[in-house]
DNA sequence: TTGAAAGCGCTAACAT
DNA sequence: ATGTTAGCGCTTTCAA
């Protein structure tokens, strides 16, 4: 591992002016420039991240607190966020809290207190006052995706049109007796996104004159299984079945399906289903969905911070646009059968 | 944020009985330990990883190279390391290469080089000679999971047994006409797996005294989507239609059934269906596989690496075990229709 | 067992 | 625009 003191040597400069050519801070002239890049280069020089970190303040590492790896949304939103650090010449470190709590204490009193970080990504995940405070006080950045943290510049969709958009799709079909898979209250992971959700439901609704009709909701967990069996208990009642269901999640929507296959109805021409996300599944399904982009949601999570951390580089202004979502019609809706 | 000099300070050492006390390294003695212990709680003292890293050379963090977030066998292994690093007090640092090979040259010429990671965790990837070289030159142990790499420590479970199981299942209840869904070579990421399982497949048949029939191969590229197209071509020829499908991932072998039910066929009477992962949905589906563990393999790779990291710790000696499998019967497997 | 002090490799004032 | 140099906050010899 070749040293900055030898590319300076090779380059016939200083150390400083190294350091000014290869990070792009202070001025430097073309040519001095183009002579350290090249012997560095030709050392295959690569600064040492500690050195630089403890001389600069700043470690080029985003610290990305998420509570599931293996689920869509979660493996999403990390996928984006990584790729867009990388982009940006950043690592990402990983701080998986899976349930155990002493877990999460550790990585918020220590892991990320030293110093590896300069800024969070937090991914579903209600922090706490202290938690975010703590934070705060090291003066890291912090960015939500996906949950609301109070006082914190949090990334969502707006949950409540995302609900009542996939709902208007079934009224303006002619679905009367809707009903909709939401969260069930145990998965508090985040209270207010199936709360959300159903309030957008529920609006859409009264909005059409209809009346919200408590047993035509079932909770659920959030997997194709729990929406299954919530799909069961909707679809199996011998009479004033419903026509249609609303899932809070394509996952849960698809168990809606496998759930309605089983009972003997064809979907849509039985029974219309609609879901949220856009999974890589919704596609096979011919699941109707509304898309959200957790994709795009990592990312521009990482271009926030990247403004706050790089003031000045080019990334995109971060005026608050809210995030995109979109109703994709496949061949799980329709209108309902004559009555 | 405290630092070492005021522990040092308000325990009354110096500042090397500090390191000496917290790191475990080198001798203290019980009282001077406690005192620190004290004073470090009291002031919220984090030690500060560039210092420490810079000083020392150890930088406690672990780099995880992997080419997908979102599929189970990754997702599971990446939950598996970054737990155990976790109980290590490691941080672990998430390279995930998206295909891109730009990306994948960026991350071994420079951000595995910048000094941040004790070593690399490379998940199913073929490394080549050069990156490996590399990566040794540094001094960096490497082990890979579930992808052989030449002349590096490699985790992964015999193919060929796993597969000769999941055949001889179906073998066993009786079936003669047994199918297998496998990967296409353009699937390349792994190419051994897939072969290896094919090589299991194709020996169980030998060994039983039945003959392979190429026909009765088809590839898909190890989602559920692939494994139903694959699946109908299989089950829908109008004679000689298999009555067993081994497929080489659950994934797949959930395709095929939803195939099959497409087909009107039910699943086992008319088709029996194996897989191989135990995948989350494995359960949900009633399908029978033959279990993994990708977690257990990402926990297994971190005890490796710790081992080497720090000799005589705890860890469980690197002894060269197997990775266990495990047939799980489930309701996708039966006997075989009467001919 | 402990302390003093010399770095670890780089960055950022400051000076020129 | 560039060089000089004093740290950044620890760890680890070395000596006591």
């Amino acid at each position: 591992m070749a040293g900055i003191e030898e590319v300076a040597r090779l380059a016939g400069v200083s150390t400083a002016t190294v350091s000014r050519a290869l990070s792009g801070r202070g001025h430097v002239s073309a040519a001095s420039k183009s002579k350290v890049l090249d012997a560095a280069a030709q050392l295959g020089y690569v600064v040492s991240s500690n050195a630089s970190s403890l001389a600069s303040g700043r470690t080029r590492n985003i610290g990305v607190v998420i509570p599931f790896l293996n689920r869509w949304f979660f493996s999403s939103v990390l996928e984006g966020a990584q790729g867009a650090l990388l982009r940006h010449g950043y690592d990402l470190t990983l701080y998986n809290l899976s349930g155990d709590s002493g877990e999460r204490a550790s990585v918020f009193e220590h892991f990320l207190l030293r110093q590896r970080v300069d800024a969070v990504i937090a991914v579903s995940l209600e922090l706490t006052e202290p938690e975010v405070a703590r934070l705060h006080d090291l003066g890291k950045p912090l960015v939500g995706v996906g949950g609301p943290i109070s006082g914190v510049r949090t990334l969502t969709i707006d949950d409540v049109a995302v609900a009542r958009l996939a709902t208007e799709h079934l009224l303006a079909l002619g679905h009367r007796r809707i009903a909709h898979i939401g969260g069930d209250l145990e998965n508090d992971l985040d209270f207010h996104l199936p709360t959300n959700r159903r309030h957008g439901y529920e609006n859409a609704l009264s909005d059409a004159g209809i009346e919200v009709d408590p047993r035509l909701f079932a909770p659920a967990d959030f997997t194709i299984r729990g929406g299954f069996h919530a799909a069961k208990q909707l679809l199996g009642v011998p009479r004033d079945r419903p026509t249609a269901i609303f899932a809070a999640s394509d996952e849960m929507a698809i168990g809606s399906i496998l759930a309605a296959r089983e009972l003997g109805l064809v979907v849509p021409r039985d029974v219309s289903i609609v879901g949220i996300d856009d999974h890589d599944l919704a596609d096979f399904f011919g699941l109707s969905t509304v898309a959200q982009f957790p994709r795009f949601q990592g990312e521009k999570a990482v271009e926030i911070l990247m403004e706050q951390l790089e003031p000045g580089s080019d990334s995109a202004p971060p005026a608050a646009t809210p995030l995109p979502f979109e109703l994709r019609v496949r061949s799980s809706t329709a209108t309902p059968p004559p009555a």
